[in-house]
DNA sequence: TCACAACTTGAAAAGGTTTGCAATAGGCAA
DNA sequence: TTGCCTATTGCAAACCTTTTCAAGTTGTGA
């Protein structure tokens, strides 16, 4: 750890010139003189010397780290998120801090402390923990959170809280999966809901019930606790089981792709095929499901999109001052697609359907 | 932004003490009169005063921010060593920080430049950016970076460079591979390895040579450059058309689960069983492979393990001083486990094979 | 009552930068 | 040569803590 204890002030008697000088020259100041610039860089690149940005920070009042909050980054959903917003700080040379908060855990005093302590430049909120219905002071602890930090989040909205919001249209991108469902013949369509994540599921919910009760089909409701592949084997047994085979669902629209792989093999285990027996549509549009057998349908919720649109929204509302404090916080939409593969038998697997679509 | 510009000293002022004691109370100092104290923390309380953490690090010299260098956060391998390092500093009441550096960039002095930029306490380097064989100025970099702070790698060793590394005997797994199919008997088996990880592919492959010669079993290579599904897609092709059906390998060994999945559903659209006509092993350990099609039988590198031991590493390595500066670097190594599940034909599926093992 | 130790507290320095203000130097026109 | 303007540069304050050192306070035993 050689020369990490090298200053400024080193720097600049070296150079013969002072530490004030060594900083516009270090932050490419117009005004010094090219000779003077230049025999400061010298010494610069001659000791590898490196400014503390700590220290600059402090002065700045401001860190250069953007915080993200989300349960779990081993989830690809998660992932997509964190990779394209840490890249959209990168681009302003700041960086992506993660903060893991479970699941089911909530936002407490404590844990937004240490967000403050950081002084981070702002936050990113994302995950059940942002829709947990128990979750109460929800609104205050994010008040107070705001009182030190621009805060943006991915996610329905908060009641009692507003804030700037990324979210994919939920409702109308679950309806177009009924659409599609529908428009192939199906009559009985199963939703596959998480109780883990509350209120972003209740939207789906909501899409799911109006296309259902538009179009005429019969609507079943199934919820697991949590939202992973083994849960989605589980469901599958319900699926199966629950029902007298005449009145099964002949098709399931599942929460996300995690949980549908987990279906699709609980399915295929109890001698079910898909989409023959059980049209499966999935969401998230995951790198696997391109990859399962069959290849899975799935509502593109473009998570790299909500990523990068609500970093940018971050990194914007740094810079908007108290002026228009009083501006509503807008919520950005952004419109899933639906993917179409083999899970959901549109290409052309189950001719014995009766009405329908596609050729 | 409210309180945040209330400082230390505002919070003295009001309870009618120096900072000096404020400072005492928060971080829990024993020697503090207790009436003192409770004065203190009841004006604390009142304003929810939090210590700026920027001002402590420029005077204690640590920023408490660990650095975790990885291609990419969205590959659920680094995932999960991400996550499970993250989890251990987490744990001291640090943070882990994300640099991304792509597959095949160089480590260049611009980029490590920006982590001594922010002092960071330590780094912890993975990668296949570690492995490049023409990276000629790795070690010189590297050695520039420990200046500033501890590092530990999760990677093979790097010549010219000695330092705190961990790391899954890949060798002795993939050999273990290569018996376990033997045992089934398969007589021609096929490595399929990618170029953009030389050295960890080129420890696999030792291995894979070694047991292979050993027991009396041809050995095939194939690489392709990237180890992703559209990668492993591909070199189902290659296996599939390029060798005439008496020559062609009864088993492949694949460099990662994410490849392996791509071979899968590649094999299974040209028509091959897996594993009846190529009995497939992968490595990973994913949370998909159990799910695939057949399940995969997988070699487990227990990547987690790998992020926490190069963690606990890496915050260890801060405390120890200089006096032990020439011992030399340990190398931590982590026993794979090979999973058995469906795709290696061990659970009694092809039982048209000659000889070899299970029941 | 005194000596001494132990406990509390405060003053001030230190950490490494950036930046406002003032001073100096240099250039140009009168 | 003088006066004025601009381009460079340095001084010193500021950012917010922690920590050392010393001073003040309290308590105990002789």
């Amino acid at each position: 750890m050689l020369d990490s204890r090298l200053t400024i002030v080193d720097i600049a008697r070296e150079a013969g010139v002072s530490s004030a000088t060594v900083s516009r020259v270090l932050s490419e100041r117009p005004n010094v003189k090219a000779a003077t610039a230049s025999r400061v860089r010298a010494v610069v690149d001659k000791h590898g010397y490196q400014p503390n940005s700590i220290a600059r920070g402090l002065l700045q009042r401001q860190s250069r780290v953007l915080g993200i909050i989300m349960p779990d980054i081993k989830h690809p959903y998660y992932a997509a998120i964190f990779s394209a917003a840490q890249r959209e700080a990168e681009n302003i040379g700041s960086v992506a801090q993660l903060y893991r908060l479970d699941y089911n855990s909530a936002v407490t005093g404590e844990f937004i402390r240490r967000l403050i302590e950081r002084r981070l430049d702002g936050t990113l909120l994302t995950g059940g923990f942002i829709e947990s219905p128990d979750a109460l002071n929800l609104p205050d602890v994010l008040a107070r959170l705001r009182q030190y930090m621009p805060i943006v989040t991915i996610g329905p909205a908060i009641p009692g809280f507003q804030c700037e919001r990324v979210w994919p249209d939920l409702p109308s991108g679950t309806r177009r999966a009924v659409e599609h469902l529908s428009a192939l013949g199906h009559r009985r369509i199963a939703f596959i809901g998480a109780t883990s994540d509350t209120r972003s599921v209740g939207e789906r919910e909501q899409g799911f019930r109006e296309a259902c009760e538009r179009l005429g089909v019969e609507a079943t409701l199934l919820y697991e606790s949590m939202h992973n592949p083994a849960a989605g084997e589980d469901c599958a047994v319900r699926l199966a089981r629950g029902f007298p085979p005449r009145r099964r669902p002949t098709a399931a629209i599942i929460v996300n792709d995690l949980m549908a792989l987990g279906a699709l093999k609980g399915l295929r285990g109890l001698g079910l095929a898909v989409p023959d027996d059980i049209a499966v549509i999935g969401c998230d549009n995951q790198f696997f499901s391109a990859y399962t057998v069959p290849a899975l349908t799935t509502l593109d919720i473009n998570a790299p999109e909500l990523g990068r649109l609500a970093m940018r929204r971050l990194i914007g509302g740094e810079d908007q001052q108290e002026d228009d404090q009083d501006a509503a916080p807008r919520t950005i939409t952004v419109e899933p697609t639906l993917i179409i593969r083999e899970s959901c038998g549109a290409r052309g697997v189950n001719k014995q359907r009766k009405g329908g679509g596609t050729t």
